[in-house]
DNA sequence: TCTGGGGTCCTAGGACCC
DNA sequence: TCTGGGGTCCTAGGACCC
């Protein structure tokens, strides 16, 4: 059983990325928001509260999304710099609770709260008191959005209650209480849990948790190996010690893009690389690391996945090395029937670059450090083909749905549609009203695109 | 108009070394 | 001439999470 004492806080931000649009966005607040990707292949990341009233939810298609909602539903890219902002402040407050806070994602968290200055008990209603107090400084502090938190004694008790009242709401798992909350709930609830596990699962007839519970932990890991037949066997039983721990240390980095359609030409695959391996050299410059191995990912028409992995003698952050060793990748698979996505990862991170001239000093194995002479360096500084996937395929004004914009006579706004070279704003910020529309041609000089409001000032 | 993008962890097999 | 086991590194693929 987990450890009585500790005290574990699960914070959850609702419908995070519709929740932020509304707020910055007047005219969508009480109407159906569905953020993620707007293209003919892209799914929905986030759904407003109205929006799922029609069935649209997270990791469904957009197209699909699109059929289940009314007209009047705003179908929005994300913004990912504005949710970081407004993340930032929520994840600041939770560092005045306690030192020990582990951000998940960009919104969700755990705290251990045992660590703070002077936790709440489990007595009477202190705890609810003190999370209402939280959420309420949470609102106020981020223009009006709210958040859903579970309190229990490990992770996953916390987790599963921050789902259990959602939005705005509290829920506290007490010591002793958590076989009674997780036993009847499904095995999906359960992390680790997934599609394949859940229906691998109910081949031997486990539905609920209480069920997994009664599985020996022999047969757990006879069926699904050591690591997770334990994980199943100690989670069904809400024995879960892992830590709250405040910095992991990244382990990859990737940058990858699926196509509006499947691409073949190598020539344009090539650009991508070349692009990727650019934007993936500014992050482990950001980063300060460097990396021993490349991977190339492809995804094909049928949805099948393909990886190319290659690991250098040395440590590099240099885009130009990356590159190299990616096209030398691309150029050992089949792409003639086309490809749907493209991805480009580096791993094996370091804090110190052993960059490949050292290495050339030791003279060692001097053929692996140039494998591929049809592409040297230099050919990285070229411009690469000018036409881009997006700009061949057509119909792209290069605005985005959703994206914030500067009119050098009407002020801030925001994409409400584009499209046949015209761009549509509307124009109003988080405090203002709701704002009109106007539209102009996409090249109009006097828009630009702007940085996100500041819903404390703007 | 089927299925994003960024990650983590695990497994299995082969190479290689002791 | 034949045979062994353990450990580490690498590659490819897959499940899972938000």
């Amino acid at each position: 059983m987990s450890d009585p004492r500790r005290c574990i806080l699960h914070l959850d931000l609702d419908a995070f990325f519709a929740a932020v649009e509304q707020r910055d966005k007047p005219s969508l607040r009480g109407r159906p928001v569905v953020v993620g990707g707007t293209g003919h292949r892209g799914v929905v990341s986030t759904a407003s509260y109205e929006a799922r009233v029609y069935g649209a939810r997270s990791a469904m298609p957009t197209a699909e999304a699109r059929r289940r909602c009314p007209p009047g539903t705003a179908f929005l890219s994300t913004r990912f710099a504005a949710y970081r902002t407004t993340s930032t402040v929520v994840m600041d407050i939770l560092r005045t609770r306690s030192p020990l806070v582990e951000q998940v994602s960009v919104d969700e968290a755990y705290v251990d709260l045992t660590a703070g200055e002077d936790p709440p008990g489990w007595e009477g209603e202190e705890l609810e008191r003190w999370c209402a107090d939280l959420l309420a400084e949470i609102t106020g502090a981020t223009g009006g959005l709210t958040a859903s938190v579970g309190v229990a004694t490990s992770k996953m008790m916390a987790k599963l209650a921050s789902e259990m009242d959602k939005p705005a709401g509290t829920t506290v798992v007490r010591p002793g209480r958590e076989l009674a909350v997780l036993h009847p709930l499904p095995v999906r609830a359960v992390p680790g849990v997934g599609p394949a596990t859940a229906a691998r699962l109910r081949t031997f007839g486990v539905e609920t948790v209480g069920d997994l519970a009664r599985v020996s932990r022999s047969d757990l890991v006879a069926i699904f190996g050591t690591a997770h037949g334990e994980s199943l066997h100690r989670l069904g039983r809400a024995e879960d010690d892992r830590p709250v721990v405040v910095e992991r240390e990244a382990k990859s980095i990737s940058v990858e893009e699926t196509f509006e359609t499947d691409v073949a030409e190598r020539a344009l695959l090539d650009g991508e690389l070349v692009r990727m391996a650019d934007r993936l050299a500014g992050r482990l410059e950001a980063a300060a690391t460097f990396a021993r191995t490349v991977t190339v990912k492809l995804r094909r028409h049928d949805f099948t996945t393909q990886t190319r992995s290659a690991t250098l003698p040395f440590a590099t952050g240099d885009g130009t090395v990356v590159l190299r060793e990616a096209r030398r990748l691309l150029a050992g698979v089949d792409v003639s029937a086309g490809v749907r996505l493209l991805g480009l990862g580096v791993s094996g991170l370091t804090d110190h670059a052993q960059e490949e001239l050292l290495v050339l000093e030791g003279a060692v194995h001097e053929e692996l450090l140039l494998p591929d002479a049809s592409s040297p360096v230099e050919t990285v500084t070229e411009a690469g083909p000018t036409s881009t996937v997006e700009t061949r395929l057509g119909g792209s004004t290069g605005w985005r749905t959703g994206q914030d914009v500067h009119h050098q006579e009407h002020g801030p706004g925001w994409v409400w549609g584009s499209g046949r070279g015209r761009v549509t704003v509307r124009f109003e910020g988080p405090r203002t009203a709701p704002g009109p529309v106007r539209t102009f041609h996409a090249d109009d000089p006097a828009l630009a695109p702007a940085e996100p409001p500041d819903w404390r000032t703007g």
